[in-house]
DNA sequence: TGTCCAAATTCATCTAGACGACTAGTGGTC
DNA sequence: GACCACTAGTCGTCTAGATGAATTTGGACA
């Protein structure tokens, strides 16, 4: 089998049969990916190349180019190009998830960027998660977890005021989430559940995670309680799909 | 407050200042949704009406839509029109996870139909994860899941073929996996681990799970042994991600 | 009353063209 | 050698119009 990409026979197309062009195109390019004909983080041709090849508009390409994006299979950018997409990590859910920890595991380099600390005011439903009354202090903090200097995940995290108020301050020294509450005085601490859906990323949120907004990411919701059964913090953990891979072990 | 549609002021939109029209056309609908200026399951204007409305062309308007269907706000339905979305489902992963009891769990009722049932070769990422030799015969059964009549899961098991001969026939009589095990000497097992990753849906799948190819979909591959240890099946969920959220207790 | 067909409505796909935005190189100036 | 302006290449956005496909509506007809 040769590696040349086969699918761009100009009478490979079928119009006006029930299956959309883009379609058509759009497992063309998967095949060919699957097949080795692009190499993982090889160039794909340019939209006008690949217009010319397939014999339609550029726009066409591109609804089947954005398909295969979603698919997770290519990475395309602005003024450079497409790219075949490369590794996944392997992101471990568990009682005791640290992220220092969980990345150090798959030889790769931790790192926190604190990027936003906040207070606010508890609406019902976080109120009630984090077990305060409604209208009581939270305080919000953004943080960017890296691996290898690669976004792995974004995370909002609401503490309850009243029992973390040196959070801000300590974070502000060290992003480490698992040191500041140490300092806080909760040594320990145990994940009592993880609600997990999936959605398309906000613009801020693709910029952050270095992602493109056609690829999904993951959206976990994480309940931390002290030794003691109290909530500590409520955290919405959003992972770049194509990146990560969650792991649950049981 | 009332609750009038606000957003679409004919001058609210900046044009030509770095932001995308359609981007902030996405964020007026979706201020208008959380606003609640549309209900959950009511209809939202026609792609032409809102075209005329935000003084932009018809693509542009669609554009937007897209991207608020992606992340799963509403629902476009050829011909009809477009709607909020409604419900959110908890399917609870752990180690006993069993579809029906799931379900049930939550007032609602179970439903399984067997889609296809094959034999083929095990390549090697299947055969190491079944722990059986590459080329060795797996059975292979594909099979949707509804709570209440709606899609939740389509689920591809893939069992070794040598322990679990007469799963199709047993199957093709009742379409419940657990039944169907416990029939061929496996009255128990238990999950060992999950991957979670999350993509967009094929168009096969979409049709299936009945839900758009804009709205991305969770897929968790899971991997369950018999009490022995022994490797009972692997199995790919994919879950309709704007239906349905994973929950992992830990 | 019930059935069936045609029209109207609404979303889906494709084409065409123009221009903006970002990237990476090229060559010049200091 | 450092810096800058320019340029070509490439993807991103928007407009415009035509046609197809799915669904609903409403009237004709038995």
């Amino acid at each position: 089998m040769t590696d040349a990409p086969t699918s761009p026979q100009p009478g490979g197309l079928a119009r006006r049969e029930g299956v959309a062009l883009w379609r058509q195109i759009q497992q063309a390019i998967e095949a060919d990916i699957a097949a080795g004909a692009y190499k993982p983080g090889a160039r794909l041709p340019t939209e006008a190349e690949l217009a010319a090849r397939f014999a339609v508009n550029r726009h066409t390409i591109r609804r089947a180019m954005e398909e295969v994006e979603g698919r997770g299979l290519i990475r395309i950018e602005q003024g450079r190009g497409s790219f075949v997409a490369e590794d996944v990590l392997d992101y471990r859910l568990g009682p005791r998830t640290r992220f220092s920890e969980n990345i150090r595991r798959q030889n790769r380099e931790p790192e926190g960027r604190l990027l936003r600390v906040a207070e606010m005011a508890a609406d019902a439903t976080l109120a009630e998660a984090l077990g305060i009354r409604r209208g009581r202090a939270v305080i919000v903090a953004e943080r960017l977890a890296l691996a290898d200097g690669r976004p792995v995940v974004l995370g909002t995290h609401h503490f309850p005021a009243a029992r973390f108020r040196q959070l801000p301050a300590l974070l502000a020294v060290n992003p480490s989430i698992s040191a500041a509450l140490a300092a806080c005085g909760v040594p320990d601490y145990r994940r009592l559940v993880t609600r997990i859906t999936a959605r398309l990323p906000t613009p801020e949120e693709a910029v952050l995670l270095q992602q493109s907004r056609a690829r999904p990411i993951l959206v976990a919701e994480a309940v931390n309680i002290d030794p003691s059964g109290a909530v500590v913090d409520v955290t919405f953990g959003r992972y770049a799909a194509g990146r990560v891979q969650l792991v649950v072990d049981s």
